[in-house]
DNA sequence: ACGCGTTACGTATCACGTAAATATC
DNA sequence: GATATTTACGTGATACGTAACGCGT
């Protein structure tokens, strides 16, 4: 598992579509469909059902999806919080 | 940014010790300093004080250290969520 | 036939481990 | 000189992109 992987999966599940969200990703299609392959295999559980029109999240994903939320939310806080502690070197 | 990098810092900063946490990981230190190096690099700040008798946290990396561990809590929880909703396929 | 996701495959990048270097006591 | 981290370097694994495929409408 990886943080790549995680915010492909909350790519895919926003967009409902691998194309589209390759797009916002800026990457192409195959890397990304095999994140999320990945992810299932990792996760031993199917996250999408893939339909003619694209993705829909099944409930196993929709429940992974509120966990990605977060662990994403957390990293940027970490980034930011250690940046500002980071940057209190002798106040100005 | 990867979770393997927050994997090692935590072991690091647990163990106080380069060696020792390597261990703990079935690593070499090379790469977990390595891991270090770039989690630093990547944020702009320095985390640990480098003594001669290991890495002492400096208070970015406490700040860190509180984040990496909701992270990888958080990671956790995703896991056993999803293994617990997958499993729910038709009810013995 | 079209649009979608996936698989095949070749290449560039990344990440490990062994070995050597650097530094502090 | 011993113990700690870090850099050098060679090799195996990863991950990308292009192209070809499979499937349903």
């Amino acid at each position: 598992m990886s943080l790549t992987h995680i915010q492909s999966f909350v790519a895919v599940a926003e967009e409902g579509h691998v194309g589209r969200a390759a797009r916002r990703l800026h990457l192409t299609q195959p890397p990304l469909s095999r994140h999320i392959l990945a992810l299932e295999d990792e996760l031993g559980a199917q996250l999408f059902e893939r339909t003619p029109r694209g993705m829909r999240l099944l409930p196993a994903g929709e429940a992974f999806l509120q966990h990605a939320r977060r662990i994403l939310a957390e990293v940027d806080a970490a980034v930011h919080t250690v940046r500002g502690v980071g940057s209190e070197r002798s106040e100005p």
